[in-house]
DNA sequence: CGTCTATTTGAATGTACTCAAAAGCGGTGG
DNA sequence: CCACCGCTTTTGAGTACATTCAAATAGACG
C-alpha cells in the first residue's frame, strides 16, 4: 500500500519536474496537500451545475468532459488520462457552476488539489505559479488548436489527429465517445475506420 | 484631436469599470502607459512567427485573427471589434512567436499596452491582475462555447450565433470572412443566407 | 445463458463542397 | 464621370461527405 503510495506520487513529481524545479522539501509540502482519491467506471467526478472544488491529477485511469445538448446528445470537450490534470477549469478559478460534466471511462485514481490548498501552495512555493500557469496556457493552445482543426480537417483527419494526441486511447473506451469528441456518429466512425484500416 | 483622444480614453476605462474599481490617479495612471495606434484596412497587426509585443484595445474599427492551412485557405479564429481586446494571448504571454496572423478588415484605431507596460500595471495597481485574469478566463470560455458549437451545431445555426455575438458585423465585413470562421465555403455561406431570409 | 448496449452494414437522404459561369461592386486611371 | 479591371457574391449542376433509419451482429455484464 505504501509502495503504490510512493508510485502515484512518482508521475506527479515527475509532471512538476517536467516545467519548475522542486527541493526535496517543497517536494514533501507539495505531497502533503494533495488527496489521493478513486472514482469507479460510469461515475461522476464533476455535474453540470456544480463547483469544481479541485484540480484532479490523473494517476490510472480514464476520464472525459462532456456537454449533453438538448437532443440528448453527448459532445465531448477532452479526455483526460494517466499525466493530465482534469477540471472544469472555469468553475475552478471562479467557483462558479460548472458548465460541462466530467466522468469516469475507467475505474480511476486521482490525486487531488483543492482550491484552498492550491491557495497556500501558491504563498508558500510561489514557483508553483508559473507551474499552473503553464498548464493553464497549455490548455489555451490545445483548445486553439482544436478550433482550428474544426475548421480545416476533414472527420477522418480529426480521427489520425485524435490517435495522434492520445495514443493508445482508442482502443481503451467506446467508439461512441470518439465520435462525440471528433462530432460525428458513431455509424459514420465505424465507416471511417474501416477504411482507414482497410488501406 | 483633445476631444477625440478623451472619448477614446472613455471606451476603454469603462471597459475596465465593468470589472474592477478605479480611482482618479490609477486612471490617470493606467491611461499613461497607453499607445494610441492606428492601422489601416488590410494592413496587418501580427504576422506569424513574429511575437505579440502587446495587447491591443479596439476603439474604433475591426480586425480578424486567422491561420492559413497547407492548401493556402484562410480560418478566421475570431473577430475583434470595438471595445474587445486583441492579440496572439498565447505568444504574448510566453513571448514565443506567434502562430497566427491578425490585419484589420477596417480602418482601426488602437489602444496599445505593452508587456513591459502591463508588469509595470501589476506593480502598481495589482487590481488589473484581476482584470486580466477575467478578460482570460472569458477568452478561455468563447473557445469552449466555440468547440461545443462545432460538434453540436450545424452551419446555418453556427452563422446566427454568430451574428448574436458580433452584432452588425454581417454587414461591416466580406462574407468570405465569416464563411472562414463557421468554416464553410463563401458559395455555401450564400445559399444559407438566402435560405435565412427567404424564410 | 439471456439481456442490454455497442458496433457494423446497407440503403436512402441531407448537408456541404467543387467547378464553372454570370452578375455585382469597388477602386483606379483616363 | 465613366470605363475597365479585379475581386466578391450569386446561381446552378454534379459530387463527396456525413447523417438517419433499420436490421443484423458482436460484446459486456449480471
Amino acid at each position: 500500500m505504501i509502495i503504490f503510495a510512493a508510485m502515484d506520487t512518482d508521475l506527479i513529481l515527475q509532471h512538476v519536474a517536467q516545467h519548475i524545479r522542486l527541493d526535496e522539501a517543497e517536494q514533501t509540502f507539495f505531497n502533503s496537500l494533495l488527496h489521493p482519491a478513486t472514482i469507479r467506471r460510469k461515475d461522476h467526478l464533476l455535474l453540470q451545475g456544480n463547483v469544481s472544488r479541485h484540480e484532479s491529477f490523473i494517476v490510472k485511469g480514464c476520464l472525459r468532459t462532456y456537454t449533453v445538448d438538448d437532443n440528448g446528445q453527448d459532445h465531448v470537450l477532452m479526455f483526460g488520462i494517466e499525466g493530465w490534470w482534469i477540471s472544469d477549469l472555469y468553475s475552478f478559478l471562479t467557483q462558479m457552476p460548472a458548465s460541462c460534466f466530467i466522468d469516469a471511462l475507467e475505474d480511476t485514481s486521482l490525486l487531488q488539489l483543492s482550491k484552498p490548498n492550491l491557495e497556500k501552495l501558491y504563498e508558500k512555493v510561489p514557483k508553483f505559479e508559473r507551474y499552473f500557469r503553464l498548464i493553464l496556457q497549455n490548455a489555451f493552445v490545445a483548445h486553439q488548436q482544436r478550433i482550428n482543426q474544426s475548421l480545416s480537417f476533414t472527420a477522418g483527419e480529426r480521427y489520425l489527429e485524435f490517435v495522434r494526441k492520445y495514443p493508445g486511447l482508442e482502443q481503451r473506451i467506446a467508439q461512441k465517445h470518439i465520435a462525440a469528441y471528433l462530432g460525428i456518429t458513431p455509424v459514420f466512425l465505424s465507416m471511417l475506420r474501416r477504411k482507414l484500416s482497410g488501406k
